[in-house]
DNA sequence: TCTATATAGATGCAATTGCATTAACCCTGG
DNA sequence: CCAGGGTTAATGCAATTGCATCTATATAGA
């Protein structure tokens, strides 16, 4: 019984900071990727774990369990990815349903250019208005709130 | 010269909790609506604006500021909250160009069925996982990371 | 072995979003 | 008074999302 159907004032008014500022900066990335002539940043989100799971690739549904699209959500954007040649379809040996995604050169290349973006984004955005300890709060909080599962 | 390009570990992992987080909180709350048969959540938020708002409505303009939606989504939605009998567009009498929207009585009532559902989640996502102290220093420190103008 | 069920991924179709442009009106300066 | 520029809101069209379903393969169990 320790379940309440309204909500403390404190919880409407964090609720609602974070969904509105969320929301503000990733539409400041989102600009600033777009200004700058490059993709999206779910692309970036794709590309980055593509990069860091290195020649090995992963295969689609390891990449919704870490980015949290949804299924037909990469399903396509791997398809607009691998259109542009940023990334490379590989059957697996041992699972005749399934693919292998590895990340090409070209996407490397784009990847880094949108780093220099995002990173910038996230330099300015939060890193210029916090401190670190503050940073490092912000992200014990957050975590707290984060649901079933968990990751980074 | 104080600008860095490059963010600090702790301004990243801070950036990718809240991105994270936030998405996932929001996606929760969503399908918690769905479930329960009722609109997304922009229709929420439309409507309660309208609702404080109160006789005297809002001019679909205001309804962007407060709500950050695009002008074109906020002219789509309310197209559709009219279809659906929850606002009402009125002629403005000093401005020949803009309308007042208002909400109904049956916008009233879905607002109300909403946030019997939204305030649940509210409650159960955010305001059972941290201490009203912990809560207030989220909205404190995710306060500073706001745009230019603010709001709430 | 063979069937039932589960998993991996793709896809048709409707709804929504994003972008660019447009239509209608307002306001200021000459 | 009126031309030029700004503001308010809508809209055509392309891209993306969401939903439901579908195909193909894998796996467990009788």
């Amino acid at each position: 019984m320790t379940e309440k159907a309204t909500p403390s004032p404190e919880a409407i008014k964090a609720w609602a900071r974070l969904m509105r500022v969320s929301r503000q900066l990733m539409e400041s990335a989102e600009e600033a990727l777009k200004a700058a002539g490059l993709p999206p940043l779910a692309w970036y989100d794709v590309l980055h774990e593509l990069a860091e799971a290195g020649e090995g690739g992963l295969r689609p549904f390891q990449l919704i369990e870490r980015t949290l699209f949804a299924q037909y959500n990469i399903s396509r954007l791997l398809a607009r990815l691998e259109a542009d040649g940023l990334v490379e379809k590989l059957p697996v040996a041992d699972d005749g349903r399934g693919q292998t995604i590895r990340i090409t050169a070209s996407g490397r290349e784009i990847r880094r250019q949108m780093w220099a973006v995002y990173g910038r984004s996230i330099a300015e955005l939060v890193g210029a208005k916090l401190s670190a300890d503050e940073l490092t709060m912000v992200s014990a909080l957050l975590g707290r709130l984060r649901q079933p599962p968990a990751g980074d």
